[in-house]
DNA sequence: CTTGAAATACGTTGACC
DNA sequence: GGTCAACGTATTTCAAG
């Protein structure tokens, strides 16, 4: 990715709107930062192709679509092989429960956050998914009460 | 939050395609699912009222907003009175680091995803943030090395 | 960077099936 | 619940200061 050009107060501005708010009209944003729309827009587009804003999402509530159960799980793989590696990441990108995965320091470990619609569709996940993957040796799971604060990415 | 309406094949293909494309316009999106223009406003227009849609994000990228690295802080209080629940929670939410907070079942623990630009970053946050906070009781910290799927709620 | 105007595209509304 | 057509608005692209 091209190195992006320096971000100043009002792409500051723009972003810390537009990550609440992504679809405000280009004449309100101008409005709230005070400039005019057009440099605005090329302010907007720039961040664009800088790889700066990556897209555009509609914010869905999991538990109004029917997964109000959110559960952390932990897998530790048997074998460091790259090959059981890539292996499980396809595996994981593909189950629609899995809502985020991370890759961890130490032993092969991976952090999923698995969003279902209570504990009979959680076991349902580990037993008909991930227990049924070759290479996952252990898994422990963590069962949150409540978000506290729900971030898509770090506030800019 | 009202019941929501019942949630149809339109509205979920809707909600998948909206998912990644927030601000794709109607016209596109009629076509892709094959409705006319109004019907598909008139069902998004519904999924917002009944809350299934909250919202609308740029999606930023935190790498090139100078936050490469993600740190999980696993914290925990000292006492559990509600105060001090309330207290370390209005704190977080006003930390700009951090992205992500779970409180988890068990022993008053808070699951945290923090981003920074490094590891200065992060020993900043500790000890100016994280440890003048009164009621933490312990702190652990674990590093991803990287994000297999970065989701912002289940695939519907 | 700003303003203003023209062309295009988009969203909403109403009548209608 | 769905379609079609028309209207008002938003966005983009120019020009020029």
């Amino acid at each position: 990715m091209v190195e992006s050009a320096k971000i100043d107060d009002f792409d500051l501005r723009i972003l810390r709107i537009l990550r609440g708010h992504g679809r405000m009209p280009l004449q309100d944003l101008s409005e709230r930062i005070g400039l005019s729309p057009t440099p605005v827009a090329r302010r907007v587009r720039n961040l664009e192709a800088a790889g700066v804003i990556t897209g555009y999402a509609a914010l869905i509530d999991e538990a109004a679509l029917g997964y109000p159960v959110s559960v952390f799980v932990s897998v530790k793989l048997d074998r460091q092989v790259d090959r059981a590696l890539a292996q499980f990441e396809t595996a994981i990108r593909a189950f629609p429960e899995v809502v985020d995965c991370w890759l961890m320091t130490g032993n092969r470990d991976y952090l999923l956050r698995v969003a279902t619609d209570g504990l009979a569709g959680f076991e349902d996940f580990l037993t008909r998914r991930l227990t049924r993957l070759a290479c996952v040796s252990s898994i422990e799971s963590s069962i949150p009460i409540r978000r506290v604060k729900s971030g898509i990415c770090r506030q800019p």
